[in-house]
DNA sequence: GTCTATAACAAGATAGAC
DNA sequence: GTCTATCTTGTTATAGAC
């Protein structure tokens, strides 16, 4: 049926791409809580009832611009472990890729980092595709690790153990769901610490974009990098 | 002059107290983004130009439940410090118990947590006064650190530096103004490390927080004490 | 059918007169 | 303290143009 893209078909999907681009920049300008359709309708010269046909209010732009943030970092997250695949770096230079870009995509969109790392919004809740896309994400990070395992050239320090983790039973059916979908050859222990990984990944990237840094860690750029070598070693990637 | 605390002075406070008691209520109910003043005049059963008289607008009054959340936060950390230094537990317990307090109240008051530590609405950035409450939180939680410092008992793995951290000059600067106020006797690294425990600390709450370990991870408090137990051994901090 | 504009409604923040 | 006026916002109803 509709194979055919019709004039009309065209021209929606022009409209409905400046729309975002306007909606974009104004979210990069003063932030998703004073995104308004009447703004957006002014800057486009056309009547705010008019957005209605292509978007079904402010909350399904917001969620559009939410899916849009997560698509832009999954991509470029793929690409960062794309290159640095190709370009056969160490492992534990592989591992700290993902982060890298990360945090310069963060820095460069850091209301966009909001809309998925922020505080949510009651009410908008993120749209379902969004899992997908975290998926992406976290698989893009996570692949050096999985390489290496598979590679037996994993040597965590399995500190936990050392010390004796008797909560592994727990541990263990907690871990599940990551452990299934991203890492399937590797140990709960390296599981543990990929996750660990991620929220001090995560704060950082926050904690700078959000103001914490000022004034008191002068080079958070500094920090993050060690923190991700850290994370390297601990996860067991050699250098 | 006005050390004459009049009756309207008191009738004042009163009000103010009330004035803010609903709009913390409003926003534990609805979060942030919904917080109307004219709403809470509807319960305060007054005017809504009435609240002006008390808040210079929606952005003072928000000022002050974010001055609130800080000012609860900290004093709830001091007092788990206090408790824990009492009880004279084990130093990783000691450092365990603010960060466990942390993560209790704030899934007690996910959206005062949101205020602090979410996506900052531009605009209304934090008042001045909350730099000394973020301090006093700090020193709430490094405390068992300075004080296993001070007696010596401080075993650090010191794991940057077998691999040769080069860049110490730079992260001696950078780490200057945390090194100095928190920690004056310890090592930069230290203090690097305490850095990247709160940067896990807040990122692993602000992820479960906000949705993001949903079907993921299972059980966010037990992969909470495990990066809390690992980073009192990073630390050096006995058990 | 599809798009657009006009107009209207409800809710909100805020300033000023009283 | 209140009331009123002005401005903004999201949203919908309606009617006309292609």
């Amino acid at each position: 049926m509709p194979a055919a893209r019709t004039a009309r078909d065209r021209v929606r999907d022009e409209v409905t791409k400046e729309i975002l681009a306007v909606a974009t920049a104004h979210l990069a300008r003063d932030g998703a809580a004073a995104l308004s359709l009447r703004s957006i309708a002014r800057d486009l010269e056309m009547a705010p009832s008019a957005l209605y046909r292509y978007f079904d209010g402010r909350d399904a732009l917001l969620s559009a611009l939410i899916l849009g943030a997560y698509t832009s970092l999954a991509e470029e997250a793929e690409k960062a472990a794309d290159a640095a695949e190709r370009a056969r770096e160490s492992e534990s230079e592989r591992w700290i890729a993902v982060p890298r870009t990360m945090r310069r995509w963060a820095l460069a969109r850091p209301h966009e980092w909001g809309l998925i790392f922020g505080s949510p919004v009651p009410g908008y809740r993120a749209p379902e595709e969004t899992t997908v896309l975290y998926t992406r994400l976290a698989a893009a990070l996570v692949r050096p690790v999985a390489d290496a395992q598979r590679n037996g050239r994993l040597h965590a320090r399995r500190r936990g153990e050392e010390s004796g983790e008797e909560l592994s039973a727990a541990m263990d059916h907690a871990l599940a769901p990551v452990h299934d979908v991203l890492l399937p050859d590797s140990t709960p222990t390296t599981v543990r610490h990929v996750l660990q990984s991620w929220a001090t990944l995560i704060g950082l990237i926050s904690l700078e974009l959000f103001g914490h840094f000022h004034n008191a860690m002068l080079d958070p750029g500094l920090l993050f990098e060690a923190a991700m070598r850290d994370a390297a070693a601990d996860l067991g990637l050699g250098n």
